[in-house]
DNA sequence: CGAACGGCTATTGTCGACAATAGCCCATTT
DNA sequence: AAATGGGCTATTGTCGACAATAGCCGTTCG
C-alpha cells in the first residue's frame, strides 16, 4: 500500500450531488434566475428519483436558491434590491461577530489560514482576474468565518455566500480596483493579528456594509 | 354570509402539520433530548407516510432541534454549554441588527407592536409565572425582529429561537427577579422609540451577552 | 485468549406509482 | 360581451415497497 496516493472514490448520497450540480449551475448562471425547475424533468436528466431530487431542492430552498409554491412549482429566485440590502447587512451582522471572535479566539493555525487567504487576495488582485479576484474576496471572509470556532456561525454565513455569489454573477461583478480592495481588507486581517477584537469586528462590518451599498448604488440605475 | 365567524378551516400541509407537532413535543420536553426518533414508528403513529414524515424530520434538522446519521437514525439535539454560547453570542448579533433597523425603519405599526409586547412583559412579570414571563420574554424580542423588515433576518432568528426554547425548557429556565428583567428590558425599548439606532443596538447586543453569559454560568456547575 | 471475519437486523436511502391541487382554456349562460 | 362554471393538464404532495448501509453479535481462525 505504497502507492502515492490511490484515487479518491466518489461516493456520496444521490441528493447531495444532485444538490452540489443544481446549485453550481445556478450559481454560474447556466440555469438563469426566474427560471422554472420541474421536477420529473431534473430527475429525468439526472437519472435520479424524484424523491431524491425534491429533497435536494428543498435543501435549495432552505439556501434561499429556489423557491417553492404549492402545487405549482419550482423557480430560481430573482434577487432584488431589497434582497441585496438584506444580504449584506446580514452578512455585515454575521461577519462582525466572526471578525470579533477570530481576534480573540481564533486558533493559532486558522489564523494563519486567514493569512495565507490574504496573500491569494494579493495575488489575485495582481492577476487582475475579476473572477479570480472574486474567489479569492470570498476565501478570505470565510477564512475569518472559519477562525471564529462558531459553527452555527459557518452554517449561517454559508447560506448567505451562496445567496450572494448568485448575484455577483448574475450582475456581473463590479471589480472595484484591485488595490482598493487589498486597502479595505488588510485593516482587518491587522486587528485580527493584533487581537483586537473590536476593532476587527467593527472594520468588518464598516467593510460589508460600504461593499453593499456600493453593490445597491451600481444597481438601482437598472 | 353575515354570520358572526365561520370556523376556521384547519387545512395545512400532512408535513407541516407533522412538523409542528413534533417542534412542540420536543420543545415542550416530552420528547427529551437525546432520544432516538425511527422514521417509520412516527409515521405509524401520526398515520402518515415515511415521506412526509421524511420532510418534517429534515425541516427540523434544518432548524437545529433534531440531527441525522447517516443510515442510523435521527436524535433529538442535546445543547452543550458551547451550544448555548453559540446561540447567545449569534442571537446577540442578529439582535443588534434587527434592533438597530427596528429603530431606523421601524413601521409605526411594527413599533406599536414593540410597545405591546413590552406591556405584555410587564404583565407577566407582576403575575409572576415564570412560563408566560419566558414567553413575553421571547415575544418582545420577536416582535424587535419584526420591525426590523428583514425577512431572512426573521427566518434565522426564528431557528436560533426554538433551540433556545428547547434550551430554557430543559435547563428549567432560571428566571431572573421580574422587576430585574423590565429593567433590563426598558432600556432597549426606548432607545427604538427615540429612534437612536446605534444605542439600540448596543444595548440589545449587551442584553443578550449577558444573558447567555448568566446562562452558561449557572449551568457550568453540573 | 484475542482478533478478524461474516451474517443479521434495524434504519435510512431510493424508487416508481397514485392522489390532490392550481392554473388555464373553453363552453355556456345572462 | 362579460361572468361563471366545468373539465383538462401540468406539477407537486403522498404513499408503500425495495435497496443500501451501519452497527452488533456470534463464529472462527491464529
Amino acid at each position: 500500500m505504497d502507492r502515492t496516493k490511490l484515487p479518491k472514490i466518489e461516493k456520496m448520497p444521490a441528493d447531495v450531488r444532485a444538490l452540489g450540480v443544481l446549485r453550481a449551475r445556478i450559481i454560474e448562471g447556466a440555469i438563469p434566475a426566474g427560471a422554472r425547475l420541474t421536477e420529473v424533468q431534473i430527475s429525468d436528466e439526472m437519472g435520479l428519483s424524484r424523491a431524491t431530487v425534491r429533497t435536494a431542492l428543498h435543501q435549495l430552498a432552505q439556501e434561499g436558491l429556489v423557491s417553492l409554491v404549492p402545487y405549482t412549482g419550482w423557480t430560481v429566485v430573482k434577487l432584488s434590491q431589497q434582497d441585496i440590502w438584506e444580504l449584506y447587512t446580514l452578512r455585515a451582522a454575521v461577519e462582525r461577530l466572526a471578525a470579533g471572535l477570530a481576534a480573540t479566539n481564533g486558533a493559532a493555525d486558522r489564523i494563519a489560514d486567514i493569512r495565507k487567504a490574504f496573500h491569494a487576495l494579493e495575488v489575485a488582485c495582481e492577476r487582475k482576474g475579476a473572477n479570480e479576484i472574486a474567489e479569492a474576496d470570498f476565501g478570505f471572509h470565510k477564512s475569518i468565518v472559519d477562525a471564529s470556532g462558531h459553527s452555527r456561525l459557518c452554517a449561517q454565513y454559508g447560506l448567505i455566500e451562496h445567496q450572494i455569489r448568485v448575484y455577483i454573477r448574475s450582475s456581473d461583478a463590479l471589480i472595484a480596483d484591485p488595490s482598493e480592495i487589498l486597502d479595505q481588507h488588510r485593516p482587518i486581517l491587522d486587528a485580527i493579528l493584533a487581537k483586537d477584537s473590536a476593532l476587527a469586528a467593527e472594520l468588518s462590518e464598516e467593510h460589508n456594509l460600504r461593499e453593499g451599498q456600493k453593490l445597491t448604488a451600481s444597481v438601482s440605475g437598472l
